[in-house]
DNA sequence: GCAATAGTGTCTGTCAGACAATATAGG
DNA sequence: CCTATATTGTCTGACAGACACTATTGC
């Protein structure tokens, strides 16, 4: 039987989930409007739920991921818990929040059947690492985000920036098969300047960590680039 | 007023500490005797305590700190969040795990006065960053762990081996004053494996993050060392 | 052949590891 | 002077960025 240890009154526990994407070389989240917007601090949130007595936090985002988005569990990982008092107006919330990283093509399919939902494009004003808020535009105006979901927002970029390098996490954005310069765009749009074409060739074959397929892309104007996939 | 939003039964949540420090070059966390060994699946475990209504998780971290070891809170910062449905047999708790280094003197000092506390060293199996199970030794003797924290411990010694690089991690084990020999053990004891001088010392220096004092150190039969002091 | 992009070769500066040499304290 | 450690100097190999070059496709 699943059950909860301590009787006395004890805080909401929630995840919140970061669903991200690279369009047109830039980094977007999906973000989603609230009705509630003069409570929680903006118009724009996002998305999550209550861990509910018997999910594990990994069913919890499964279910979000379903009810709210309408697709099946992409590549998630966990950021971390947010737990300041004063975060959600309403009561004490603590937010577990996960990155979910999905290739752009079923993703924007899927939103547009959806109106509460958006996908913003994410600026920070920071270089590198250095960390801080992040901003939300769609099109070309700014999203007032609820709760400390700018902060939020900004560890995403720093953590997205910081494993980039060493991690396949960039590969979580591309479909299966996919070209080095898809690659290169992918982490353009994360790191927020442009790469020198062979350098970035080279780290990446060096990396061990994708291979040839032996096809190439059709459907291009000039020469077609080979196709890779991640190994194993 | 703080409150809770949903009044459904709900998870509880706690936090748990490993409080970390460097003795005789090795890698040590403090370990908490517990009386219901057979109904948590073993003996020793970290020290915790749930999240009340009203305090937040760094409040939650100082009061651990303050009532179970006794000492005054230090730099710590956030590990993960860990929600397995089993991982603690009494009931869903989900747990945030915090780190907290400390120098050894202080941290020895204070646990010589609790004999329901120990300073653990930790071993793990696998090299650099690869990830896994963390064991737990008290002299020659093996310590059985309970709930997930053989899983936890090895989580943080990956996150400390990451981060040592390129955070000031590795001070938080040192005295304010200390020599660049000190800040080597540290990073072998953390790292697992000898580092040479020259090249230690060089990267140490350039990162910037510390300046001598133009004191030097005392007691040693032979030449002193410089001391050395975070920036700032 | 032309345009446009894919992919390669080469140079160079930075930097970490290895090792040797020098400096300085106590005895 | 001797010992043990601190600190500095030099060499070298790995590697990333810059840039020029070659290759391949559609038109």
């Amino acid at each position: 039987m699943t059950q909860s240890i301590s009787t006395h009154p004890k805080p909401d526990i929630a995840v919140d989930l970061t669903i991200l994407t690279v369009r047109d070389g830039a980094l977007c989240c999906v973000l989603m409007r609230r009705d509630d917007a003069v409570k929680v601090g903006g118009q724009w949130a996002l998305p999550g739920g209550f861990v509910r007595l018997g999910d594990s936090l990994e069913d919890t985002v499964s279910r979000v991921m379903e009810a709210k988005i309408g697709i099946a569990p992409v590549r998630f990982e966990q950021l971390a818990s947010y737990g300041a008092l004063n975060r959600d107006p309403r009561g004490q919330v603590i937010s577990i929040v996960y990155l979910a990283l999905c290739p752009s093509g079923p993703l924007l399919k899927e939103l547009a059947r959806k109106p509460e939902l958006t996908l913003a494009t994410l600026h920070v004003d920071w270089p590198g690492e250095q960390g801080g808020k992040a901003h939300a535009y769609d099109g070309g105006n700014a999203l007032g985000l609820a709760f400390d979901h700018a902060d939020i927002l900004g560890d995403v970029v720093k953590r997205l920036r910081g494993k980039l390098d060493y991690s396949p996490i960039g590969y979580g954005f591309l479909p299966p098969e996919f070209t080095l310069r898809d690659v290169q765009e992918v982490h353009e749009a994360i790191l927020g300047h442009p790469l020198t074409k062979p350098a970035f060739r080279r780290k990446l074959l060096d990396r061990g960590m994708i291979e040839a397929t032996g096809k190439k892309e059709t459907g291009g104007a000039f020469r077609p680039a080979e196709l890779y996939q991640v190994k194993e």
